[in-house]
DNA sequence: CTAGCGCGCTAGGTTTACTTAGCACTGCGC
DNA sequence: GCGCAGTGCTAAGTAAACCTAGCGCGCTAG
């Protein structure tokens, strides 16, 4: 009946989503197939997810972010449901590059590296 | 197919979202209709919803958060989608990560590298 | 070349979210 | 007594989430 301007940024948002959990499924090198049988969700319907046709439900979302090894914020924000900086919750504000700088596993070299690759990308022109 | 066993712990997760919704609603002198009106959801179904018989889908839920003046994160916890505030989590994945994925300003195919080279770094063949 | 496998995707059906119309019960004014 | 406006709820339909079966492509092998 009523179609809303709303749907615009919805539509995006779905593209968003499913553009990240498909880049995300293929860092884990996991076929739909694979994404499937680990969420118990049909590979079909991973793939319009993927494409942003549908909007998956609460359920599956959570699955999926448990299959990939990912915080099911990540995925919320994403779907436009949680804003990324939330008033309420102050101290969950993650910063990749103190985060690179805390690591204790990384080496300076590397630490270097992955700064400058970073700062490549947020920095840019 | 597999009615699997935590339906049960769904079914209750369902029921206190169900009756905390009806609460604060009350809380807020709002009859169905009033909420109805103001998430732009029919009342039989909040109504359905305040019983715990259907699952809302994301924007149902996040209408209703914001008609009631709630944060989302408090109707995700009531639906079992978040925990309730995991501040310091240990046993999940390291910060540098999250971080990366958190990242607004990175696009898909950036945060993919990053992860990748991140992962190459500490996690050594 | 072709037989096979794994990939993503389409087609069509089932289940569930969600709506519209209307029922039954209050409490109020007449 | 009679409406009648307001409440929550039921019934039956529509829309959308989700599944099963199967197609078509690119591979590597035989």
């Amino acid at each position: 009946l009523c179609a809303m301007a709303v749907d615009d940024g919805v539509r995006e948002q779905l593209q968003s989503l499913g553009s990240f959990i498909r880049t995300q499924r293929k860092q884990a090198q996991m076929s739909l197939r694979d994404l499937a049988e680990a969420t118990n969700v049909s590979n079909p319907y991973l793939s319009q997810i993927e494409r942003g046709l549908h909007q998956p439900s609460m359920r599956v979302l959570k699955s999926i972010a448990v299959a990939l090894n990912l915080s099911v914020e990540t995925l919320l924000v994403r779907s436009g449901l949680l804003e990324p900086e939330d008033a309420d919750d102050p101290l969950h504000q993650p910063d990749v590059e103190t985060a690179i700088l805390a690591d204790e596993r990384l080496s300076d070299d590397q630490r270097a590296s992955l700064l400058a690759v970073y700062r490549s990308y947020t920095r840019p022109t």
